[in-house]
RNA sequence: CGCAGCGUAGCUUAAUGGUAAAGCGCUUGGCUCAUAACCAAGUGAAUACGGGUUCAACUCCCGUCGCUGCAACCA
């Protein structure tokens, strides 16, 4: 296959690989829809791109979860990677790889990489003890217990008193290497308010930290020493590195870096800051790697304003919130109505509100009045519209021919508030057009050529916003396409992924004539608001 | 206790030290192509509070209150 592109600019972003210790929750939802968004827009402009998302699922949390429903770990695990699958997969996630730290692959990966830190003497023999919460799988100190031993976090587990042998990696030797990366690569940690916070912190001096744990099945083991086991973290970072693999490949470090390291983008949540931009950044140097170009902490969601958790019983189930509204909506919501990096509220009235102002109200509805009109006044066939009759201060023109490069900023610069801000301006002054020009009125004073130049305009703008929006609904911008009479569908890759389909679509002024168009639907149904009853 | 960040209209957010903006919501009017949609006008902020620096402060400094994060291994 000759794919000229896929040659060209290469593009690997991850997601964590999710924990399985329990089903996915709306948080990781959010992170891989992110993900999945990033990953379509570089493949809209034709980049070779690698989406990798996945479970880590080894760790003393695991087994006993799996002992407690008397099944094997691996049985428990399976069904968990399986429920984290299919919600990806109804939220349209298009991922490359799905990696699972339980992969027979990711073992050699893992025991390679060892065995690279080890020899660089990054890895030593020494104790210890404390009280250990397996649900946290951390030592806590004695202050921060409650009382009668119960964990700060997991208020209903008593903690265990553990006195062993660990191996620990040299973490306090990188103190100095990773000051020079965050001062050399500002933009490594982003926002930056995390930065500062990973900065304040490596700050204060590292210490070395443990990576096996004794008395533990669930996992591999340390090679040399089978009484270790690789503590779960060490395993999973790595799992981002077997993923790059591909299909065929030997597993061996050398294959997985070959293509798409180092990682473009590593995309978390806060909590997990430290151990991507810290600790892997320094397990990396001493394996002699180059590191990824970023690592993202985005913030938490909250219901209606409070923390989300299972104690306070205000979790949202994504998987009832994608029955009731579809992907499209959510996608939409997460990416329009919540500042990316920041803490996001998820209230849904808003919710509901939101979806329906912009994506039925403004967005669909112009779609569906402009191809009313069409059939209306033109026979439902696109005018036949030279670009060059309309002036450079036309009021759609003039937004449309610099609307790719504003939009594409936002999103390299991953604000995505502003990508939908930029191109519902470009929506908004469509309605604004039209009844400004009346196109109706025209039409009843026999002035066709008007009337046609009006919707050839209109049309064509909504196409581009269309195009422009379908990283973040791709179902919604499919179906506006198809009823402009093209054939794209935004969820085959092997369509869209095209350098030349985007410079040509990321203009202002393609849209062919001549075509006739089908009997237009509504792209968007209008949502209804969620009962009084349920809201007190 | 300590360190850091945040606090702008009913809601979500903008604003190189230079007239505080936008969207949603709400009110009124207009239009009729359309998903009771769209367009316009209006409504609405002592920028948490109190001081200070400055010709000028949402922006810089100090303090108070409130929320959040960090405080060593929380996917």
């Amino acid at each position: 296959m000759n794919q000229p592109n896929s040659d060209n600019v290469k593009f690997a972003i991850t997601t964590p690989l999710y924990y399985v210790n329990a089903a996915p929750h709306i948080g990781s939802a959010y992170t891989t829809i992110v993900a999945d968004v990033i990953a379509r827009f570089h493949r809209l402009q034709g980049h070779s791109v690698l989406m990798i998302t996945g479970t880590d699922e080894h760790g003393q949390k695991i087994q006993r979860a799996a002992e407690e429903q008397g099944i094997a770990p691996q049985e428990h695990c399976d069904a968990i990677a399986d429920s984290f699958a299919a919600l990806w997969h109804k939220l349209n996630i298009h991922y490359d790889r799905f990696s699972r730290t339980t992969a027979t692959r990711h073992h050699a990966i893992v025991k390679e990489f060892f065995s690279r830190v080890w020899n660089n003497k990054d890895i030593y023999l020494s104790k210890q003890q404390g009280w250990y919460c397996v649900s946290c799988e951390e030592f806590k100190e004695e202050r921060e217990l409650l009382e009668g031993g119960l964990c700060p976090i997991h208020t209903n587990k008593k903690v265990e008193w553990r006195d062993e042998d660990n191996y620990f990696f040299r973490l306090s030797q990188y103190q100095e290497r990773l000051e020079k990366l965050y001062s050399e690569q500002p933009e490594f940690i982003q926002p930056e308010s995390r930065r500062n916070e990973v900065l304040n912190f490596v700050k204060g001096g590292l210490q070395d930290f443990s990576i096996s744990r004794v008395n533990l099945e669930w996992g591999f083991p340390i090679p040399h020493d089978p009484n270790h086991t690789i503590y779960v973290w060490f395993d999973a970072l790595l799992g981002y590195v077997t993923a790059l693999l591909e299909p065929e490949d030997e597993p061996t470090l050398e294959n997985a870096l070959k293509n798409y390291w180092p990682i473009n983008i590593h995309l978390i949540g806060k909590d997990i800051l430290r151990f991507h931009t810290v600790y892997w950044p320094a397990m990396l140097m001493s394996a002699g790697m180059t590191l990824p170009g970023k690592v993202f902490g985005h913030g938490f969601l909250t219901k209606d304003g409070k923390k989300m958790g299972k104690t306070l019983g205000n979790t949202i189930d994504p998987i009832a919130l994608l029955d009731r509204y579809g992907a499209d909506a959510v996608r939409y919501y997460f990416l329009k109505e919540i500042e990316f990096g920041q803490d996001g509220d998820f209230n849904e009235t808003r919710f509901v509100n939101v979806l329906n102002a912009d994506l039925a109200n403004d967005f669909g509805n112009l779609l569906n009045r402009s191809l009313g009109m069409l059939k209306k006044y033109c026979q439902s066939q696109v005018p036949e519209v030279k670009v060059t009759d309309f002036s450079e201060t036309h009021p759609l023109k003039s937004i449309g021919v610099k609307l790719s490069d504003r939009v594409v900023n936002a999103y390299k610069s991953l604000n995505f508030t502003g990508v939908c801000e930029e191109i519902f301006n470009l929506i908004r002054a469509c309605n604004k057009y039209i009844d400004e020009q009346a196109p109706w009125s025209l039409y009843k004073q026999k002035q066709q050529e008007e009337v046609e130049q009006v919707l050839y305009a209109v049309l064509e703008s909504v196409r581009l916003c269309a195009y422009l929006l379908s990283p973040i609904i791709p179902n919604l911008c499919g179906d506006i396409y198809q009823q402009l009479g093209f054939e794209l569908d935004f969820n085959n890759p092997t369509l869209i992924n095209k350098t030349e389909l985007f410079a040509e679509h990321s203009q202002w002024g393609i849209l062919a004539g001549g075509k006739t168009l089908n009997k237009p639907h509504p792209i968007f149904n209008k949502l209804e608001l969620p009962s009084q009853e349920s809201n007190p």
